[in-house]
DNA sequence: ATGAAAGCGCTAACAA
DNA sequence: TTGTTAGCGCTTTCAT
């Protein structure tokens, strides 16, 4: 069933079809002649011809570290929602955290199969960002909350550094002096931004910071937070400890491990973590911790990815989103 | 850059500068003359020109419901690395339950955009069923873990009956009597068999059921669990009681609301999930939960898939995977 | 308003 | 082993 059998059929030519098909001025009833028989015959234009013709997808590549984090659930819808309402497809791709990955899904660039690229995954060595200049993706990438300061480069996020420093201070603001970071050993913005946050906050407050501060984990989940929990409970006394997590993942862990060894929250622990996940408001107790707006986050991606395939804006655009520090009872006293 | 500025620079034809790419018999020497060129000149082959002339785009589609359930994680994970191993890209598509969704993603077939399609989604209306039957695309789909039985249709997935018996089984041998089934709303065939598995399960252990055993949610969300379960909690008297949830994300709401009321778990109450999300492990008290191999399952739906794309195995293959009874606490009397 | 024809970049059948 | 050439199905310019 190709376009021809259609104009045959219709008594039109392949280009009048075409231009039905594509929404182009057509006389009325040509127009609604060939509508008829397209729905007739059932056709469908192929992709790969038109998009080869057009030089143009219509699909964009989403990479992020690993699908499993619910925090990006609320990303991908935003981004799914907004892509479909302007024709775009999307191909999801999880890096596992590997640089290898990301540079051999980029190709997907090279390949034509993709118009642009939004990542959740950081940008690292110098390999990509040499891909990045010699191809000139400038304008075929938007990072989305995690990102990499580049002059030429966009982003959609939001000030991780001010909102972990509103984090910390809520737990100082309820009578917390030795506050713990417990964050990730990977070289993200993101996690560097929230301890500074963490160090400001201290900062500000005349608390020291010492390295026994920072709890470093090589992974990020469940599992590995609650292993190094337990590890931090069994290695010295507890009675009036914050913690912050820099992510919700982290804080769940943590959060189990906590319990288990039945240490009164907030009272003894208090634990704020990130990205206010799903789970976060069920866990026991629930968890304090900071909202991203990841709908936004997404759709503003997309948007902004559009405008540099649409060549409506080519100037690299930074764009800061709202986050809020949702307050619950693993850090409520009233508990 | 085209295929034919490397054949020119490698003084080929054309034609030889593909076989070097497609791996076809080439003499050594031009092999290696021809791909010198290509990373010198950096030569990535056009993805939609090569997938029109060969009518095939090695792209599939993987459709959920909801990306936002943590279930399909593992699933997509092993889809997405058994694909890559194959060579092929995979589009991820959100349903969000509506069928008009799944109609209008299955259009991605007649462009001839995706070569098959992996179904996490249920296949109900009729519409459906027509257009697979109309468009001949029994073997171009297969169904993943939920499924619609068909004679033609190719599916992987667990015993979700055997599974939800023994997993009600399972709260009859810790003493419970008084089961009550929190289910959903929905006409999927999961859902159907899982209350045939409780039900069989009732009546070998002479329990009688009555429709008030069973709490059907319109919508699967954590939220919406909770809130039913406050619900059901303040409408009877809760002494020996047992609850089957048909998915983790229902026994964790539910979990969260008898936490708060205090009630005795497993004592009072006991709760069985399903799926073994990873937050199932650290609620509190943990989740005895219904284990299903994600990983194989998605692993097992693209071979499956691609023995039909690949036509070694056109007939309708009906694959059925292991699952597991995890015992945690919620079930755990020892607690 | 419509049609004819060139060509998007590649693969594969056929020829040499 | 390699080259020539005919499309894959579509969009778009240029003519009419």
């Amino acid at each position: 069933m190709r376009i021809n059998d259609v104009a045959k059929k219709a008594g039109v030519s392949l280009a009048t079809v075409s231009r039905v098909v594509n929404g182009k001025k057509v006389k009325k009833e040509t127009k609604e002649k060939v509508e008829k028989i397209i729905s007739e015959l059932n056709y469908t234009p192929n992709f790969m011809a038109s998009s080869l013709q057009r030089t143009k997808s219509n699909m964009i590549l989403v990479l992020v570290p690993a699908i499993s984090n619910p925090y990006y659930s609320a990303i991908l819808e935003g981004i799914g929602n907004t892509s479909k309402k302007f024709g775009y497809n999307i191909i999801l791709g999880n890096s596992y955290w590997s640089e290898e990955q990301l540079l051999d899904y980029l190709t997907l660039l090279n390949k034509r199969l993709i118009d642009g690229v939004i990542l959740l995954e950081r940008i690292s060595k110098k390999k990509i960002i040499d891909k990045i200049k010699n191809e000139n993706y400038y304008n075929k990438i938007v990072q989305c909350s995690e990102y990499f300061e580049d002059n030429d480069l966009s982003y959609v996020t939001i000030d991780h550094k001010k909102a972990a420093y509103e984090a910390v201070s809520h737990l100082i603001s309820i009578g917390k002096r030795e506050i713990y970071l417990f964050s990730l050993n990977k070289d993200y913005t993101y996690v560097t931004l929230r301890k500074e946050g963490y160090l400001d906050a201290l900062k500000d407050n005349k608390i020291d910071f010492y390295p026994s501060n920072e709890i470093l984990l090589d992974e990020l989940s469940i599992k590995n937070a609650q292993k190094h929990m337990e590890i931090f409970i069994r290695s010295r006394e507890i009675k009036n400890v914050g913690i912050f997590a820099i992510s919700d993942i982290i804080a769940i862990g943590a959060l189990k491990a906590i319990k288990e060894k039945n240490i009164k929250i907030p009272q003894n622990i208090a634990i704020v973590g990130f990205d206010n996940i799903e789970f976060s408001a069920v866990t026991d107790p629930s968890l304090t911790t900071v909202s991203q707006p990841g709908y936004e986050l997404g759709a503003e991606s997309f948007k902004c990815l559009l405008r540099k395939i649409n060549e409506e804006n080519l100037l690299p655009e930074k764009i800061i989103l709202q986050h809020e520090l949702i307050v619950r009872d693993s850090t409520n006293k009233i508990v």
